[in-house]
RNA sequence: GGGCCGCUAGCUCAGUUGGAAGAGCAGCUGACUCUUAAUCAGCGGGUCACAGGUUCGAGCCCUGUGCGGCCCA
């Protein structure tokens, strides 16, 4: 264990002595009856004259954010969870014993206060405290009142001290709990029903992408953390689930980067009768009235630029986004070598395995995607890289699909989904003999899934929008952690030496 | 995985050419009964991320490691 600070260590004396004089510093048995919003409401509109007159009392809870000591009387500032309020104690007021109390609190304590609201000679709504309770000593000293915590290693890892001292991150988090209970209910009011599929799984289906592997020690069996719910929310629309979705976790084995976090969070969503097409309008008027209650207008800054949400979006296909944003032909789209000599020219490390539609993700990846900063429905992706999406009726190379993006990045993925279990068969298979030709992130088999299919699944769309990255663009969050509580970090080297 | 950058007091940061480790805030002592970056006087606080090397001498130069950030794959 790392030596303590000399702050640790008086704060430590200072807790002892309390303990020695038969002061309990964890009490609890202190309940608040207001909050500190809720004074500000009640008597941040009235006159100093006018709250001279008032007899209310008020008890609050909080920690000391920040102290104005005098001989006989002091400022602080405590903080809820609504915000801040100005308490002032003086010893008259407070009789010896709560002074005495009060002189052995610290930056960073929890206490309970009782009181009357008044104005200082400065106008600010304080409260004059007539009683006082520590209800929790803090022994590690706060950051520092103008800058905060900075370090964002130590903002991530101490996470509970960055909520403390820096006030934007609360709202950030704040508005991350609004965004899903915004889904949740615009998705409740259609007559969606929210259901929990497995987060361990036999048979990590539904995405592209490598699993974390775990294992069952009763069961002796080896298990998945899902990369996906997407096959087990199909199988409840087979089931009679007409319209189901499911916000959670998925868990993808890749690299961390200001996009990715090895865990996060998912929205999918599928609705029976309907089409991609359909999807896209709801995608359009949930997002577009999202954005409208956290920010009151359809344009917003995200980094320096300005988003406008404003409908209709833009829609083009995979197809006329290459062809608008980079140098190729048409050829491309008819000849695979051609499209695979393009790709090589825009990364020289390309594969040549590749399957033909896959060249065209990839080339629509390098030439358009970066450039799609306005929210951009792409739609009609190839069939290769669409294993489980219904085809187009038009070009059977094709896929009912869109993709959102904004600022260059994918925030929602959506297909009309394949419920043909023959077809689907095939897909699988398909993957499987690309699984053996060394793509790790391709679709497994999965038997149970056919079966479902096999009893019928009503035509249906279906959707996954990551809220990790919706939320970072809602908050103007540059990466990933700033919108994730506790982003995934190496371990914190213990002890000391190396 | 590769490149670049960072790690100095509780926090935010300086630290010159390699020559006695600093500031502000926080803390402690004292003064002060309406302050809000309170003020005034004084005091304490360091494994310079870790390990090794070069050197008479390393926070600084070199090598390696750890953790973090950004960019790329």
């Amino acid at each position: 264990m790392k030596a303590r600070s000399q702050e640790y260590q008086q704060r430590l004396n200072k807790l002892k002595a309390l303990r020695q004089k038969g002061v309990d510093p964890y009490p609890n048995d202190f309940k608040p009856d207001s909050t500190c919003a809720l004074c500000v409401e009640k008597y941040g509109g009235l006159k100093a004259e006018e709250l001279e007159g008032s007899t209310d009392r008020v008890s609050l809870g909080g920690r000391i954010m920040s102290l104005r000591k005098f001989g006989r009387a002091s400022f602080a500032h405590i903080q809820d969870r609504t915000g801040r309020l100005q308490v002032y104690f003086k010893k008259d007021i407070l009789g010896e014993g709560a002074w005495e109390l009060f002189r052995e609190c610290d930056i960073g304590d929890i206490i309970g206060v009782t009181g009357r609201p008044f104005r200082t000679r400065t106008g600010e709504l304080t409260i004059e405290v007539d009683g006082l309770r520590l209800l929790a000593k803090g022994l590690n000293p706060l950051p520092e009142k103008w800058h905060g915590l900075r370090d964002v290693e130590a903002r991530y890892r101490q996470r509970y001290v960055d909520l403390m001292v820096n006030p934007e991150v609360k709202d950030v988090f704040r508005k991350r709990t609004e965004t899903i209970r915004f889904i949740r209910e615009f998705l409740a009011s259609r007559d969606f029903i929210e259901v929990e599929t497995p987060m361990m799984q036999l048979i990590p289906g539904g995405a592209a992408a490598k699993p974390f592997i775990t294992h069952h020690n009763a069961l002796d069996t080896d298990l998945y953390l899902r990369i996906a719910p997407e096959l087990y929310l199909k199988r409840l629309v087979i089931g009679g689930f007409e319209r189901v979705f499911e916000i959670n976790k998925n868990f993808r084995n890749e690299g961390i980067s200001t996009q990715h976090n090895p865990e996060f969070t998912m929205l999918e969503f599928y609705q029976s009768y309907a089409t991609y097409e359909d999807l896209m309008d709801l995608t359009e008027e949930m997002i577009t009235a999202l954005v409208e209650r956290l920010h009151g207008t359809l344009k917003i800054e995200y980094q320096g630029q300005t988003l406008d949400f404003t409908p209709p979006w833009t829609r083009i296909t995979v197809k006329d986004a290459i062809l608008k944003y980079g140098d190729a032909g048409e050829e491309v789209f008819r000849d695979r070598q051609e499209a695979l000599k393009v790709l090589k020219g825009l990364d020289p490390q390309a594969p040549d395995g590749l399957s033909h539609g896959k060249i065209l993700v990839e080339i629509f990846e390098h030439v358009a995607e970066p450039r799609l900063i306005q929210p951009t429905f792409v739609t009609h992706y190839p069939i290769e890289v669409s294993p489980l999406s219904k085809r187009n009726a038009q070009d059977e190379g094709l896929a009912d699909r869109f993709e959102l993006m904004i600022m260059g990045k994918e925030i929602a993925n959506a297909f009309s989904e394949l419920n043909d279990p023959l077809d689907q068969r095939e897909r699988f298979l398909e993957q499987a003999r690309e699984r053996e030709a060394g793509d790790e992130e391709a679709h497994r088999m999965d038997e149970d899934f056919i079966r479902a299919l096999e009893y019928g699944m009503p035509p249906t769309a279906g959707e996954g929008i990551g809220i990790d990255r919706l939320v970072m663009i809602l908050t103007n969050s540059p990466s990933i952690r700033d919108v994730i509580l506790f982003p995934l970090l190496r371990a914190e080297r213990q002890g000391q030496g190396g």
